[in-house]
DNA sequence: CAAAAATAATAGTAATACTATCATGATTGA
DNA sequence: TCAATCATGATAGTATTACTATTATTTTTG
């Protein structure tokens, strides 16, 4: 059995799965945007460590925004995908949850079942950048071309637990987001300005904050 | 009485609170920021808005990223001051703790004590924009000069009061920083991506969300 | 094996993020 | 009041970026 995990087409021109130099535009762009940050990375450098061209990249991208949005969703395909295991065949919404929340906001675990090679790399580039995908002037033409779906059923998936739990609680997206992006929020915080946050790389408590979070509100 | 709030001197060549058209630059470009979004805000164009150039402006700062940086240090300062003022004379940790929030997580009234006329279009920046201030490569650098003393005391300041409240809560620090970035995100949320909130434009929820969380979290 | 498709190689463009130079106008202090 | 200083304006220039365009070459496929 293998797991194809599928991108939103409308994020890319040519499926950049569907080809050995699509695949390495995919790995080695993750890994670029990582060393260089996502303002110093460009398509020329990418095609220089793939042995490639500008113009291929541009067949397979619309431009740099693109590749971001694209990467950024095939993370959430991974999420989604995650979250799916973790809660499927149970009926017990506070354990539905309970899942869902390590799923969310802790680390994965390259021992689990159907882990995926770039998953960490990519969780390493959303921490980054995910931010500069999501605050531009297009994001309002993007979500109407269904960019953002996925992340929104995730929020809502998830939200649907927590209204289980206690019908009356009155912010069950809002509980849910905030965890979420907090999550890269305070990882990121973690490594850069540690004095914000009470989490570290050795000891990593985020997953551990948002399940207090979850649990006091929820109670 | 005038109020004057001066921002971290690593941030500018030459004061621009020191002269009308460094005022000018400070006004201008928040609103140009805000009307073109940070990637597409240049120089030129402000220098044009200004009737001044290019050159002037880089007299004043070193680029455009240290331009970003001052504008949301300039922010940082008013909210610095205004959790002065809203915990000034207060004993109860539990009431200048809930003051503080409203504080970080409310919405500025133009019609409270002190208003400043910037403060509006700067929290409008602050929310679509301070993300990719923070997420650079040279995030690091910054920190090593001075440029998030402010954040960093005011999340500490606050904690304090968590701690008053709750000596044992290990996550103060996170609480208090998690809320403070998360009131920004909802309210982008609200106007882009609505349905990953619970808050909306017309009935701001962040306050009040914020204010449950702590009020649970600690109970 | 020929046709089609994908990729490589190369060139070119407008805009950006600056740096540099010199002229001019305003301020100030002797 | 006049010269010196300083801030600003005007203008030019540069390397890089984010693309687009064209043509040649290689690879795939029926």
């Amino acid at each position: 059995m293998s797991i194809t995990i599928q991108v939103n087409a409308n994020l890319f021109l040519k499926d950049p799965k569907s080809s050995d130099i699509g695949l390495k535009m995919l790995k080695e762009g993750i890994d670029l945007i990582n060393v260089l940050g996502f303002e110093a990375f460009t398509f020329k450098k990418l095609a220089q460590n793939i042995q490639s061209t500008e113009a291929t990249i541009y067949r397979y991208f619309e431009n740099k925004h693109s590749f971001l949005l694209y990467l950024i969703n095939w993370y959430w395909e991974i999420i989604a995908y995650r979250l799916m295991l973790a809660t499927a065949n149970i009926e017990d919404p506070r354990l539905k949850l309970s899942n869902s929340i390590r799923v969310l906001t802790g680390l994965p675990d390259p021992a689990q079942f159907g882990f995926i090679a770039e998953e960490l790399s990519l969780k390493q580039l959303v921490i980054q950048e995910s931010g500069k995908a999501l605050h531009t002037k297009s994001v309002d033409l993007e979500n109407q071309d269904g960019i953002y779906l996925l992340y929104k059923s995730i929020v809502s998936t998830v939200a649907t637990y927590v209204k289980q739990l206690n019908p009356t609680f009155p912010y069950p997206e809002m509980l849910i987001s905030t965890l979420m992006e907090n999550a890269n929020q305070q990882r990121f915080f973690s490594v850069h300005l540690p004095r914000l946050t009470n989490s570290n790389p050795e000891k990593d408590a985020v997953e551990a904050f948002s399940q207090l979070i979850i649990q006091k509100v929820l109670e």
